[in-house]
DNA sequence: ATCGTTTCATGAATCGTTTCATAGAACGTT
DNA sequence: AACGTTCTATGAAACGATTCATGAAACGAT
């Protein structure tokens, strides 16, 4: 009933090695004697079975990623630019879904060292620095979204976290806020904490600025509306007139539940930031000033490190890719001054 | 170097196959025995090789999935959704991303074929009713996410486009609206055409309504942003005053190109509706009507579909899910009588 | 005719697991 | 003590591919 290369072999009447070769090496073997094979292959509906190839060959052709959360769009086009890359180099992309739970993680972990994956690419929400170690026993690589990491031990893909919120709260200080908010957290999502740092060091530069940190569970459009509701139940005085969020995903959030309320003025009132520059930012009620950063290419190079260290095992030394990113200023924090004028 | 089952079984000082059925069997197993092989196993690092797994057991314990446009928060969901039911069943989704190239989508075919996935959970682009039947041979379920198939050979999980179109267009009629325009192509991607139909019946009802129909490559924000600066040239007594889109993303990048213009009015002179209800059409500039559909559960009811008939090949017969869509009407139609007023 | 090369097909061995027929041990019953 | 049951461990066989040492065939040169 199931083809094997065994069956092809008779039913052309040559040896199984011959099918493999035509398979594997078929400028080693005769013109026409691939011609015939191939036209068995066709006649009986041959089909590679992958696990048997992988099994003898030792490895595998495919990468597992790990996203924490992949109705992020930002998430999503780095899985798309991790998949594109993959595919170039003819591999294929496993992708799970943590949901930011450490468990969910590990299980994928587990799943993708089963599968002897040839490389793992994600942003840990816990240090795993042991348990990749580990992996590399069979001979997978890891790479990280993260910017902090034993810098020896792995390859790692990463925005410049602390440089953004930098960027981000000066343009909220640039254009004459004072009062700013830090929306964000838990801390285990990458760069977050970085983001805070930089936002710390521009707060500090002002002498009259000061810096609120409003912290999170998770970074979804829900909370940042649910903050957005909080904020309005303070007295007018109370709240900020600068806020920046750690994604976008607040951000509009955030300026749901502002508009909803018909209460507060964006921007004159409070000025809004967010991160990532994601393709709905542009499309908000009141389009978002935002930071930039490259998601596709965030798994172009992620995947294209693992294919490097794959690759050539040996001469591998383990590289820190970092994106700059980019001050991007649209409405919610527009009408005033240019930032740089 | 790398740990196999004999090693731990020689470690442990038990045959192979008793740490087979400690992996498989556990209650085959004398306790202790049981616990002295994890224990074996924990010291030797063992993990279990999965290639050699599946080449002798048969099966895999993965689910191939195939979506057009991953940066389609629609899809999004709909991933999310069957990655969800995929792990409830201790199963691994392999998600591949077509991109619309009917080519793409034969390659991911073929991938999953040798991998000898459990299922393969797609919206076909081409006809691949034979591809398709041909997967059967492998044991490999395919379900479909679409309306009208040769219904007797496969599942598929669908909404009601047909009336999801209905709903919309009936709506802008409702709201006053004669001179309809359904912006969406190209008929290749799942539902289109029934949105269409749909669309034109509820035209048909009222005497004095036009259907313009505006033909697009895909259905992105861009797309309607250029589809909008196309209105935009118009006359303004050339414009429609009520305008359908195939989803949300079109219906996005119209909004855009009207608001930016600041010469157009939404809804009170043209008045938007889109289609999927997409997270983002809540924060749109102006909040999106739109056809709701329940993107995560046709992932979910996909994945349910498959392991049916995975679990129970023979007494299995096909059945096609249908979802029925939901109005959801916000300011891009509203500030007029509500539709059932 | 002989020899050396090159080209190419062969098929046994192997990868690491699961399965299953077999048999030994332990226990209760008569 | 003999027998039947139940429980549990054993290890050879099989899954389907790739690899590689082997040798046959074909060819050219001498």
């Amino acid at each position: 009933m199931v083809v094997s290369i065994r069956d092809v072999a008779e039913h052309v009447g040559v040896s199984l090695g011959t099918v493999s070769n035509v398979l594997n090496r078929p400028n080693t073997v005769n013109a026409d004697m691939v011609a015939r094979v191939l036209e068995g292959i066709r006649e009986l509906g041959y089909v590679r079975n992958d696990a048997a190839r992988q099994l003898r060959a030792g490895n595998s052709r495919t990468i597992g990623m790990i996203v924490q959360d992949s109705s992020n769009p930002f998430f999503a086009d780095m899985a798309r630019g991790a998949e594109d890359q993959a595919e170039v180099g003819g591999r294929m992309l496993i992708v799970g879904n943590s949901h930011q739970s450490a468990e969910r993680e590990l299980r994928y972990i587990d799943l993708f060292e089963e599968q002897r994956v040839q490389g793992v690419f994600l942003a840990p929400i816990d240090d795993l620095t042991e348990r990749l170690k580990q992996l590399r026993q069979h001979r997978i690589a890891p790479v990280l979204v993260q910017r902090r990491v034993s810098l020896d031990d792995f390859c790692s893909v990463a925005g410049d976290d602390e440089h953004g919120g930098y960027l981000a709260v000066k343009h909220l200080l640039d254009i004459g806020r004072r009062r700013i908010a830090f929306v964000g957290g838990p801390v285990s999502i990458i760069g977050i904490e970085d983001r805070l740092t930089g936002a710390r060091r521009a707060v500090d530069e002002v002498a009259d600025a000061t810096l609120e940190v409003i912290d999170t569970a998770e970074l979804t459009v829900g909370v940042g509306r649910s903050v957005g509701e909080q904020i309005l139940d303070r007295d007018r005085g109370r709240r900020p007139d600068g806020m920046f969020t750690a994604n976008d995903l607040v951000a509009l959030g955030l300026i749901q539940a502002f508009v909803m309320s018909h209460s507060v003025q964006i921007p004159d009132e409070i000025a809004l930031i967010g991160y990532d520059d994601i393709a709905f930012a542009t499309a908000a009620v009141v389009p978002l000033s935002t930071i930039r950063q490259p998601g596709a290419m965030f798994g172009v190079m992620g995947v294209s490190l693992i294919q490097e260290e794959v690759d050539s095992p040996d001469g591998h030394t383990h590289r820190q890719v970092l994106f700059q990113p980019e001050l991007v200023v649209r409405e919610s924090t527009a009408g005033f001054a240019d930032p740089e004028a």
